[in-house]
DNA sequence: TTGTAGGCGTTATCAA
DNA sequence: TTGATAACGCCTACAA
């Protein structure tokens, strides 16, 4: 850093104390004297005197900042959960943000950091994993954050011993099983995302148990990263195979959309030649043509919901977990 | 915040000084016995310290956090830049997390933000506004954050006299202009975006250069948000009118895509009824049917760039101006 | 209402 | 190598 103005500075050249300057700056309002009030505002303006707010929160022992970390800020997934976040933290706080590129250790490191930057919350938004040893380093180091005074909240699975937002995605996706029978649907196929992710197994699971639920099971499964690639390569690959299912569960919607891509540069068309379907209800599905059968989530509020427990002053009696339901909603992609 | 395990107590739990117990914590490496080093790692591990940033920011002077300002991190244009901005910072510093909601108050609010929190650098995406007296406030206001230490990196328009990544808007667009009516393009329409916003501005008017160098210009203008729903009332509004224009470019891709739902929903086809073009190359463009003609932005290193510049050591003698070109993509959406 | 002084958790200087 | 001790910039009883 260079020269700051200091406190002290503003302080002698309004020709009062230390005390008085801090008070007028910042204080507890109106304990000081209007001439003095306006003397150091003078002063602080002359100088373009700023608050070092490393010192203030060195001082008061405690800090605005609020930790958000997630997997990738350019999936429309976290980056419309991030945004409501935006939105409710950024009237009294500041937000910290922290990329894992969906690795592990990442995710423990943030914690940390944000530990070591002393946050009054952190929000951990993503899907946790079939590695417990390191689930259970996490909630190790979250315990620890939470012990220190700060605030976790988990938007996924709950598993780190934290105030959650938890989708239900099992009984959505069940739920989306059942309508695509309804619909007429009678052979199925899965792109059912990493095995090791959480989210992406319940998704699985509730399709899966939708379909049993009506004699059916998926023809086939193909295993992919949780992307938009992801989703285009699994795909591929199920294209490949000999005999293709009539309608293919994609466990979110940008691998859906991936999927989608690979149909369409065989020269296969949705949803005649395959059906596809999706999860998240993503913003971007406004524009994929045709438009994709999903399962909504309120991912705003999700967010929204998230910051606000984040933010909440009460040390918080007990844990909550606010389970979040999602709607299937049927659209061009899954017509029959 | 709580109970937090300082360095004092991990010191005296050591038994020894609290200087000693700071050097091996953090400090310059190996000037401290084997022994002691390690009963302090030790007291460290036991007590689970965390060293306070805050405090470590007030000793020594400086921090390691880096101020992102961006207008809406939802939008592709700004995610794929913050990403690739987060990889470079990452390694050595925090990144601070500012989304502007397009409001310029937010702007300037930031700037004193990042301040006060003695930010090592400040990237601000975005575009300038023909707002002059905002522009100059906020470049005062970045002069002082200058004049503090810090480093202060633009993306978008050369007016803050910072360092900047300046993306040749208008000899893109005119090249672009050049392509289309090479292709064979009669008649144009412009979706131009605010009539505030120097980016759109840019590109309209080097769109329009480009049509008079071919005798042409355009034969309606239609102003709008820079977003995707932009782009959707603006094609809409545009699509009312009496003669359609063969070939509409839209400043920027979001704009263009919503411009091509727009054209879908009246039951007409792009390119057949109406061709459209767009402006940035934004990710979400692989998944947009037909394929959209735009100009492509190397975002992801811009994003790095501009990363590169604030986090570089050097004061920087030289106030440095990056030029980035834009190269004109024909795709399926400009086909005739 | 105002000022004095001690403290917040670290780092850094200077002897020892 | 180690340890006192003075900063760092600010807040906040407590006293005046």
């Amino acid at each position: 850093m260079g020269s700051q103005v200091t406190l002290a500075q503003v302080a002698q050249r309004a020709g009062v104390s230390l005390a008085t300057a801090s008070r007028v700056v910042n204080g507890s309002e109106r304990m000081v004297g209007a001439r003095f009030r306006e003397r150091v505002l003078a002063a602080a303006a002359e100088l373009g005197y700023t608050a070092n707010a490393f010192a203030q929160a060195v001082a008061r022992g405690r800090s605005d900042v609020v930790g958000l970390v997630v997997p990738d800020i350019q999936d429309p997934y976290f980056s419309v959960i991030a945004a409501a976040a935006m939105e409710v933290v950024e009237p009294s706080g500041e937000m910290m943000l922290g990329t894992t590129l969906r690795r592990q250790e990442q995710e423990l490191r943030y914690v940390t950091t944000m530990r070591a930057r002393r946050a009054r919350a952190l929000i951990m938004v993503g899907s946790r994993t079939t590695d417990n040893a390191h689930t259970r380093r996490l909630a190790e180091a979250i315990a620890e954050f939470t012990a220190s005074g700060g605030r976790v909240v988990a938007v996924g699975q709950d598993k780190l011993g934290a105030d959650t937002v938890l989708p239900q995605n099992r009984a959505s996706a069940k739920d989306l099983a059942l309508a695509l029978v309804e619909r007429g649907h009678k052979t199925f196929g899965v792109l059912a995302g990493p095995d090791s992710l959480l989210t992406a197994r319940d998704r699985v699971e509730g399709f899966t148990d939708g379909l049993s639920e009506r004699g059916k099971r998926p023809n086939v499964t193909v295993h992919s990263d949780f992307t938009r690639d992801g989703g285009y390569q699994a795909m591929s690959e199920l294209l490949d195979r000999r005999s293709k299912p009539g309608c293919v569960f994609a466990v979110n919607d940008v691998m859906a959309i991936g999927a989608m891509a690979a149909v369409r540069e065989r020269g296969l068309t949705v949803p005649d030649d395959v059906a596809v379907a999706g999860f998240d209800d993503i913003p971007t599905l406004r524009d994929v043509a045709p438009s994709l059968t999903t399962v909504r989530l309120p991912l705003a509020d999700m967010g929204r919901m998230a910051a606000s427990m984040a933010m909440a002053d009460q040390p918080g009696e007990q844990r909550r977990v606010i389970r979040v339901k999602g709607e299937a909603i049927l659209r061009d992609s899954t017509k029959l």
